[in-house]
DNA sequence: CATTAATTTCAAAAATCCCTGAAAGTACGG
DNA sequence: CCGTACTTTCAGGGATTTTTGAAATTAATG
């Protein structure tokens, strides 16, 4: 079971990402294969990681098609070498970013189109319009993550970090700021829903 | 396919939520069934679902343990009736927290573990080296992420709304806040890291 | 307690998903 | 264009997950 060639804490690390991915929609062999070229020192080819991770090779094929259909990989060619070498991007965070973008484009947009027109359905009795309030609920609440995300997502991995270590405090903060704002005697708030 | 008793609407909206369920790790019957006990007047028991959704009554009776054991059902009994009648919160965002705190707690608390001993092993060569940075950009992601989630956690549900609308605009209200600090000429910030 | 109503368990069937090897496809170098 | 090196596709077999019905269990009632 345990390829040769990987360390023990290699293998452990990629096969707790091969469970954590077929939890996730994404199925074992495509968990382990990105948590191998997410840790490995040098991009690697499709027979690298066939033999690593013991898959056929037909299998790394699609593993890797699937993962860059989600924009997950980046890849190169050497000179005097046929073979694509794939790695994945540096940064975790812009790891952790594609992969929420596309499952937002995958899943969240469309359930909010099928609200959308579950929505439109006329209601004659109490119970379509009790059905109707818990779509109009949940769309509300969906529709604004989904805003939220889209706007978090601008940020650079450092805006990101910061606002997440204020966490819950932005709350504070927000109170905060009406109180110096007027304590300042600044009449307006310079910014007040962004630009 | 389509279950009687149930509006096209209705089954439209159970229906994609099964599929969701599916990619969330969450079977279709699950996920059908919680739909149906979300959108539903009045509380159902676990007949009422086999019927509805023609699911075999052991299927509901597994399918509701599991629900049971995410804590995303309120149950009731009622005078004169041995039945056991369910529902969801009323209140969207606690169906949503829920959720994603039991994730938290089943999947993201175990990856850190594993990550942290991962990040104990001795490390020799370069490649170690890079496994480790790699290993230890993720746990701090992923720690921060949850320490973050652990926090947002504790606010209102209108507390939350209002934090998703100032969304990106945090960053900006941050940096506000150090000029505004200044240009009162308040020596400190009166809660620099919260209480 | 015995009866009955409701729920749960569990082994096996059914459905689904995943992986493979063989064959077809692609593209480069000569 | 041919041969070679590599990649992709896809039908079939295998593995896993889901669903079921029968049997066991639990709990309320007279």
């Amino acid at each position: 079971m345990e390829p040769e060639n990987l360390s023990e804490t290699a293998w452990r690390f990629i096969h707790h990402f091969g469970e954590m991915g077929s939890r996730w929609g994404i199925s074992r062999t495509v968990g382990q294969i990105y948590a191998l070229l997410y840790i490995s020192y040098v991009p690697l080819n499709a027979d690298d990681i066939a033999h690593l991770l013991s898959f056929s090779r037909s299998n790394v094929s699609m593993g890797l098609k699937e993962l860059q259909s989600w924009r997950l990989l980046r890849s190169e060619y050497r000179a005097g070498d046929r073979r694509e070498y794939f790695k994945t991007p540096e940064n975790v965070w812009e790891i952790f970013r594609a992969l929420a973008d596309e499952r937002r484009r995958r899943e969240v947009e469309p359930t909010l189109s099928i609200l959308r027109e579950c929505l439109l359905d006329p209601r004659a009795s109490p119970e379509d319009e009790h059905f109707h309030k818990r779509l109009q609920a949940m769309y509300d609440l969906i529709s604004m993550a989904n805003e939220w995300f889209i706007d978090i997502q601008k940020l650079s991995a450092e805006d990101l970090t910061s606002l997440m270590h204020l966490g819950a405090h932005a709350q504070k903060l927000l109170h905060a700021k009406n109180r110096l704002l007027s304590l300042a005697g600044i009449g307006k708030d310079p910014d007040p829903d962004g630009a």
